[in-house]
DNA sequence: CCCTTATGTAAGCAGACGCTTACAATGCTA
DNA sequence: TAGCATTGTAAGCGTCTGCTTACATAAGGG
């Protein structure tokens, strides 16, 4: 079928051997001009290349070589820094994770991931993290072990805010709820609301959920 | 090293030929017991072993072959009948996709559908059309195309019990949450979610729309 | 009976895939 | 300068993929 579709970075052209210049914005850029062999540097725009094909593709239609020619880096580093292309995906999804968990109090946690999905997911600039999620949770097995992890730890948290028996269900509930909309507006692109201000969303959202998650009973 | 990650069914085993005499428990099984050549038989074991391997493994992860092999039938079949493995993807997922909507009164619409998730969605005998949804949803682009016309007439009919002048939006959060929900149950398994008594999930999730649905503002 | 059409089968094509290997640079240290 | 581990590269291996082709049957009609 297709076979072409996404731009194939072929290779570097000619004999120009590999370093291509730092490729602009990276984070707190040192003075150093070129660093030709710096194997921190190749790891971590590998993980962001992959970050970025895994978003727009999902797990499965990703390859290495797309991954490896975004990075401009040869695909054989993939495997000597990562070990496997599923390997790779844990560690995407494994990276800043948790930040948001310890960073926020538990009342504001909801609230704040919303947020987060709203504005992050859709831009193309963010890592858009949850873009790999929702987009990779139904073919690799790794993605559904990394969510339910993850959202084990979010819902135990934000269970703590109610002293119902089943808090931790509610908890879930609206995690799962934020996946959906994430689902919705990400994936699915339905409109309205893949385009509704996030302010506008998350009034409905709270206020719907404030019986569930604030009720004492 | 591995490469395999899911168990893969090679092929058939021996030299038996493919044929494989009618499976037993099929659906209201004719009385006819053997029919070597027929067309509509085939063509409707096709598309219910792709929609029970669509539904375990999603798209991408499902092949023509594992399809063919279930079904009992040759892959050239599929190509044939089908003409592409997007374009069965595309019929398994329109088929019965509406019924529901035209037999279902719009006051009933949603608790319908979040029963039908929630009980459907994991018994592994139905014909898990949400799992196939929610799988494939991130890899083929025909996913999100049907998905985004199936809820869009959901979420229309849902509108119209709310007077709000944002009530499609209203409607359309209403269905996200009910694809978050099928996706923590079947495709991520979060406990205690996933275990969860249909009932008490209804209860909840009613009781939380009751505002966002009903309100006469 | 042959001819045509519908149905099923066996084999394979061309390409893409994840991953490996053999080897060239590079930098550090002695 | 020699030795060595680190970092990067080119090429390809074996396998799997969606899909096609050439051919075998079966039915139906003249």
């Amino acid at each position: 079928m297709d076979t072409s579709e996404h731009t194939r970075h072929k290779d570097r052209p000619g004999g120009s051997p590999a370093h291509q210049d730092r490729p602009g914005g990276s984070p707190a850029s040192e003075d150093v001009p070129q660093r030709p062999r710096d194997a921190q540097g190749t790891r971590a725009r590998i993980l962001h290349a992959a970050g970025a094909v895994f978003a727009e593709r999902g797990y499965e239609a990703a390859t290495v070589r797309d991954i490896a020619g975004r990075a401009g880096v040869n695909q054989a580093l993939i495997f000597r820094y990562f070990g496997s292309k599923k390997a790779l995906l844990t560690e995407v999804m494994a990276q800043g994770g948790k930040e948001q968990l310890s960073n926020t109090p538990a009342d504001r946690l909801f609230e704040t991931a919303l947020r987060g999905v709203l504005v992050e997911g859709g831009k193309p600039g963010t890592d858009r993290l949850m873009a790999v999620y929702l987009r990779s949770i139904g073919s690799a097995d790794a993605a559904p072990e990394t969510v339910r992890a993850l959202g084990e730890e979010y819902a135990t948290a934000l269970a703590s805010l109610s002293s119902a028996d089943d808090s931790k269900l509610r908890a879930q509930l609206a995690m799962a709820w934020l996946l959906g909309i994430g689902l919705m507006r990400v994936v699915v692109g339905q409109e309205p609301l893949a385009s509704a201000e996030p302010d506008e969303i998350c009034g409905h959202v709270l206020t719907a959920l404030e019986g569930l998650l604030g009720e004492r009973n």
